[in-house]
DNA sequence: CTAGGGTTAG
């Protein structure tokens, strides 16, 4: 019997409801609940209409579109049914319903909260809308939130976002209280904005009793993701030393991270040790293994692992198979990748996306098989991204195909995409085969319409220092010993019979005008700096953001021999293992 | 815990 009167329900029904709601399983279970709520009015019922509410906007139910329905059926929303809706928009496809909700909020004169400011912000982060975020942190001011540590904190990692790194720092230190989530916040900040060295100092001063918290799991991951991408091995042991005194050595997300780590920074072994001790793998942890061993140059022992995860009913995702096609690549095992790319949507059902397609591109552009390459491209469904034309351009100059390189620039112009290190590769295929007219030509279209080339950087991280050079560098307090170490570097190699390569890879214009004199690249002054400051024996660890170049590969190479160092230099692509005078990867490439 | 905020692997 239906009550004549839904507020005076009992009490009994109203929770028998609420416990129904609670415990919905299903969607149609929601779909039954919520007829049975309009059929007894409990709509009414604020604490029914929104436990729903909630219940509706969560995972794994999260449909806003369900939860506008239900939303808009409610007479007259209190706050916390706002919010609800709100918080429900800024976590969707939508985020920006949530912010045309706030502003009707206003218009209709409705109180609101510093979690109506939190659920905005998350909604302009998601967009990263910085107006947008900008008018709520105007809203924040006004209303007097401004010492709301949490709101805070969302508010830095909006700035974050839009990479306003300053004002995130702004807003930081303007907060009361600092928590370890805030100043993750900071380093997630840091890390994103390319300020990687203030990372590793951030995780030091928590260790050393500064900031008034500990680093906690997710601190870890940051850091360990800073010292991947400087190649910072020792810095990441310490990381992993620290969390095996926490006692976080279990967490699956940390053991991941940390054969990243390991394997980007060339010890393979560690990487696998901590894998093997890992109880519980995901596909994550197989990737990371597989993509570690690619970029260290062991082809088949990725494929190994791949068939070993098959083996160990894991199943391959998207990022597996950019795992696998680029150890293939990198290994210069042509067939197999051509397979594997073949089974991922046979077998698998994964389609292929533009990292998979770069992947074979490079595979192919390698391997000489440049016109397969070009047509692999233009048999693409989706459209070519500026990436993958760069990649077959890098083939074009290693294997001096003028014609197709050119006819890729032309892409690259037509995408609107073209950088200066088109050009330079441009540049380079034509210097490789002595067209010294075209070089002149390139070289002239880039001076007169400015186009710059981005300035190599190398770092080198000793002690949780952070030591970054560019070209012919003049800033570094040890410059003078660090050019006369590479001076003497330079005739110790040269009696070893390093010979400096001058023309056959035209990196830098500006050295190429002041009449062929090579320039010392960072990778160099880097070396002679490690060299400087290391004890004898020491692995010389380099990052660097571009490319090695041919004469900087060289000199490392007869360095590792002459002064019995092991080098090791992750550029943009690959890792390179210098020792004994040999190079890991096969060639220069 | 009962409505509800911030960071998070390959």
């Amino acid at each position: 019997m239906r009550p004549a009167n839904p507020v005076s329900c009992s009490q009994g029904a109203s929770e028998q409801l609420i416990s129904l709601i609670k415990s919905c399983a299903h969607e149609s279970h929601l779909l039954q609940i919520h007829a049975h709520i309009l059929r007894t009015r409990s709509l009414e019922d604020p604490t029914i209409s929104l436990r729903f509410l909630s219940r509706v906007s969560l995972s794994p139910f999260g449909r806003v579109s369900y939860a506008r329905r239900f939303f808009s059926q409610i007479k007259n929303p209190s706050l916390a049914e706002f919010n609800t809706m709100i918080r429900a928009y800024s976590g969707s496809d939508s985020p920006e319903e949530g912010l045309y909700l706030y502003r009707e909020m206003r218009r209709l004169g409705e109180r609101t909260n510093s979690l109506t400011s939190s659920f905005c912000i998350k909604s302009c982060t998601k967009m990263a809308s910085l107006t947008g975020g900008l008018q709520i942190h105007g809203r924040i001011v006004r209303d007097g939130h401004q010492s709301d540590s949490l709101l805070l904190t969302a508010l830095m990692d909006f700035y974050s976002i839009c990479c306003k790194s300053e004002q995130a720092c702004a807003v930081f230190d303007e907060m009361p209280e600092r928590d370890t989530v805030a100043w993750n916040v900071l380093i997630s900040c840091y890390l994103r904005n390319c300020r990687t060295r203030d990372v590793l100092a951030v995780f030091d001063a928590m260790i050393g009793g500064e900031c008034g918290c500990q680093p906690d799991d997710v601190t870890c991951l940051h850091v360990l993701q800073a010292c991947t991408s400087l190649n910072a091995l020792e810095f990441g042991g310490r990381v992993h030393e620290y969390i095996q005194e926490r006692g976080y050595g279990d967490a699956v997300k940390l053991c991941n991270s940390l054969i990243t780590m390991y394997s980007r920074c060339g010890s393979m072994d560690k990487a696998f040790m901590v894998f093997k001790g890992m109880r519980v793998k995901n596909v994550v942890s197989w990737s990371a293994l597989i993509s570690g061993l690619a970029m260290n140059g062991k082809g088949r022992e990725a494929i190994e692992a791949y068939l070993a995860m098959l083996r160990a009913n894991v199943v391959p995702d998207d990022q597996t198979f950019t795992g696998v096609l680029s150890a293939c690549s990198h290994s210069g095992l042509v067939e197999e990748g051509m397979l594997f790319f073949e089974e991922m949507s046979k077998d698998f059902q994964r389609m292929p996306n533009v990292h998979h397609y770069g992947c074979m591109v490079d595979l192919l552009g390698r391997a000489g098989l440049l016109d397969q390459a070009y047509e692999l491209i233009m048999s693409m469904s989706s459209k070519p991204d500026s990436t993958i034309w760069r990649t077959l351009l890098g083939a074009c100059r290693i294997h001096r195909h003028v014609a197709l390189g050119e006819r890729v620039v032309w892409h690259l112009t037509e995408l609107k995409a073209q950088e200066a290190g088109d050009y330079v590769l441009l540049l380079n295929t034509y210097s490789s085969v002595g067209d010294w007219e075209r070089v002149t030509e390139v070289r002239k279209f880039m001076k007169d319409n400015g186009i710059q080339t981005t300035p190599g950087c190398t770092t080198i991280t000793l002690n949780g220092i952070v030591h970054e050079f560019t070209v012919d560098d003049v800033s570094h307090p040890r410059q003078n010993e660090i050019y006369t170490m590479l001076d003497e570097i330079g005739s110790q190699l040269k009696i070893a019979g390093y010979v400096p390569e001058i023309s056959s890879e035209l990196h830098n214009l500006s050295s190429e005008e002041k009449g062929y004199r090579l320039s010392n690249h960072s990778e160099k002054l880097a070396i002679a700096f490690g060299i400087l400051a290391t004890p004898p024996g020491t692995t010389i660890r380099l990052a660097n953001n571009l490319r090695i170049c041919v004469d900087c590969h060289n000199f490392a190479k007869v360095l590792s021999s002459v002064y019995d160092r092991m080098v090791i230099i992750r550029d943009r692509s690959r890792l390179h293992h210098f020792q004994g005078g040999h190079c890991s990867c096969n060639d220069y490439w």
